[in-house]
DNA sequence: AAACAAGCCAACCGCCGAAGG
DNA sequence: ACCTTCGGCGGTTGGCTTGTT
């Protein structure tokens, strides 16, 4: 089609850039379909919009990832599976295809030298019968998560609405995006309780969540999450971890937020692989100073 | 210096879901 | 209810660059 009609492939030039850059910015770019024929460019409509969001849009990141970045890619990775425009989302500045990529030409092939499954995050075993299912369970289990938090999103009613309901759609966040992360994991956790909510529904929850507003930061590296002011935070958490520890065993869902946090879980201790080896370490000493 | 291999990344492709007619 | 269009996503690839023999 593309080529019946003309239209260029390819790398794109100074010039094509510099055009579609003066559309954009003076036009905005509601509709990418026409964009080409308007901005008098030679691309279907796909491409302009590519180029745009991975090259043209401001402030964007490019270069190489740091070391807190690739750290966070895994974790993120860990609880979302291939989910790379919903890990973008969470890190600011980069795009999709750039982590993609990150992940396909490093990150992965770190994890495998030092052992890890990639899909998995956990130790590699000779028993490869899971690998296919893995793709699988990562969606049903972010699924669940944001099934989760929708009905929980409900049931707190308007107090507190806003929370990460949709993977792609970046204007429904009202806390920073760390937060809503961090949010939905806790969202795992809880998901686990066996107080049931409702009795025709799927879903479980405890008693609430904890308070989340903007007291929640997403800091440096491993462990970073922590608590400034004075909300039961910490103290959930904690008893959380004393409580998810008595679950681990066969409970997916826990070992994905485990995951995420710690990468991998042995018994009551986490063992993260971050780069700088390995090396064990109490969970909630970790997480929560 | 040349040939080949591996690494890397920008861009393309195909599919899916939402929206609108 | 069905069809079409469009935007968005993840997987894949083509080709350039860098490293190795």
């Amino acid at each position: 089609m593309s080529r019946a009609l003309g239209l260029k492939k390819g790398p794109w030039t100074p010039k094509e850039d510099k055009k579609l850059i003066a559309y954009v910015t003076q036009h905005g770019h509601r509709n990418w379909h026409s964009l080409p024929s308007r901005a008098v460019l030679r691309r279907c409509g796909k491409s302009c919009r590519l180029r745009w969001i991975n090259y043209m849009i401001p402030d964007i990141k490019r270069g190489n990832f740091s070391s807190e970045e690739d750290h966070n890619i895994i974790q993120l990775h860990a609880l979302l599976g291939n989910k790379w425009s919903t890990i973008a989302a969470l890190l600011p500045r980069r795009t999709d295809n750039e982590i993609k990529n990150h992940w396909n030409i490093n990150i992965k092939k770190r994890l495998i030298r030092m052992g890890i499954d990639p899909t998995t995050h956990k130790p590699k075993s000779n028993n490869n019968n899971d690998n296919d299912n893995t793709a699988i369970k990562h969606v049903s289990q972010w699924e669940h998560v944001r099934l989760e938090a929708e009905a929980r999103s409900t049931m707190l009613g308007k107090t507190q609405t806003k929370l990460l309901l949709s993977s792609s759609s970046s204007s429904m966040l009202s806390l920073t995006k760390h937060n809503n992360a961090m949010y939905n994991i806790c969202a795992i956790m809880l998901a686990n309780n066996d107080d049931s909510f409702s009795s025709t529904s799927t879903l479980s929850f405890s008693n609430e969540l904890p308070c989340l507003t903007n007291e929640l930061k997403f800091g440096e590296g491993l462990g970073s999450y922590e608590s400034v002011s004075n909300n039961n935070i910490m103290e959930t958490i904690a008893q959380d971890h004393v409580y998810v520890s008595k679950l681990l065993q066969g409970d997916d869902y826990l070992m994905v937020a485990l995951d995420a946090f710690g990468d991998s879980f042995n018994g009551d201790t986490f063992m993260d692989f971050n780069g700088n080896g390995m090396y064990n370490f109490d969970a909630s000493l970790a997480f929560f100073e």
